[in-house]
DNA sequence: GTCTATACTGCGATAGAC
DNA sequence: GTCTATCGCAGTATAGAC
């Protein structure tokens, strides 16, 4: 618990510290068999004390996917903003995607992907509102690939294919293998615009 | 509940009822949110007479899975023996994939994938093993392809794409939409060979 | 803002009759 | 093979003192 500072995008307030334990054990043990027990041990709290800060334990699950969506969206954006070409926006989309599936936002982001019923219908059209700015950014930078001849499948499509892809690397990828994180996402541009990695 | 025979792959006895039944339950709701008492009244029985055909209810999540595993084994390897060339197994393996992860195992199939870490680390282990040959099957025939030159990245991360693409297309592929499910195959035989469709 | 104590609910599983 | 009835437990959330 030492190092949590930051960890998941998350800032080092009783409340950032809460939500970096819950995203820990959300990832390790999933929504429903983590306890509110749980979450206030491991940020050495009684489970009473956890509702002063979150209505319900549902409303913590909310909030770690909020603040890793802002997170995300953020780092997206300056990823796209630093390259010209729409090959090199792709691959920075691709590289800032996995650095935060696989890297410093894992662990909230494994919970928004595995998780993501355990959200009220409500909470869930709210997150994918928000969700929504993220998306744009890579369907702009297919778009434009896509209108210059690098792919013929549809842009849309083509995006699905590249969520799976990213959204499986947590599975398998070691980062202290000797694949390293852009070895990969080289890998991944590869499978879009049809060179040969 | 009228038409749960052989869905899933799982034939129409009591038993195997109750496991199409669970497995429709889990898909939808996840294992720690289905109860038993859900499961029994979707079979028209009492919550107590469950536990006659099964010790607990996490037997009932691993024989969902091992009936799965073991019909897609069986699948995988028809799709195989009838073709001859590597590409032409690739492109029935994929097909083959979508088929049970997007058809007509699409259930039991995406529970396998969601529902992994309900099961015991016992079970876990005894499932991967059944799983080995599916893989195998897979492995065999990308590294054909690899050796032929078809493309270059390690067989075995190009599995891992083609596992995050196919498990992906839950969340998206509409089986009543435009796009086929073999066209889909086309697609995504073609981010492996470098094609372009 | 955290504590203690507890209300309330719903779960998996069992026992024994039929 | 299914029923009824129920046990024992764990979980979320609340109340009120400090």
């Amino acid at each position: 618990m030492a190092e949590s500072l930051a960890i998941n995008g998350i800032d080092d307030s009783p409340r950032g510290r809460l939500l970096s334990a819950a995203a820990h054990l959300f990832r390790d043990k999933g929504f429903d068999r983590t306890t509110v027990r749980d979450i206030a041990a491991s940020v050495g709290i009684q489970s009473g004390s956890i509702f002063h800060h979150f209505k319900t334990k549902e409303d913590i699950l909310y909030a770690v996917m909020e603040e890793v969506i802002h997170f995300n969206t953020a780092r997206l954006r300056d990823a796209v903003a630093a390259e010209s070409s729409a090959q090199g926006q792709l691959r920075a989309l691709i590289r800032a995607e996995l650095q935060s599936i696989v890297g410093d936002t894992a662990e909230a982001m494994t919970v928004m992907v595995t998780e993501w019923r355990c959200l009220s219908e409500e909470k869930q059209r709210k997150a994918l509102e928000l969700r929504s700015i993220y998306e744009q950014l890579w369907l702009d930078a297919l778009q434009a690939l896509h209108e210059q001849g690098a792919f013929k499948t549809d842009p849309f499509i083509m995006r699905r294919l590249l969520t799976g892809m990213t959204g499986w690397a947590p599975n398998w990828f070691d980062r202290d293998g000797s694949l390293t994180l852009d070895n990969l996402a080289d890998i991944m541009l590869a499978r879009v615009v049809g060179e040969n990695p």
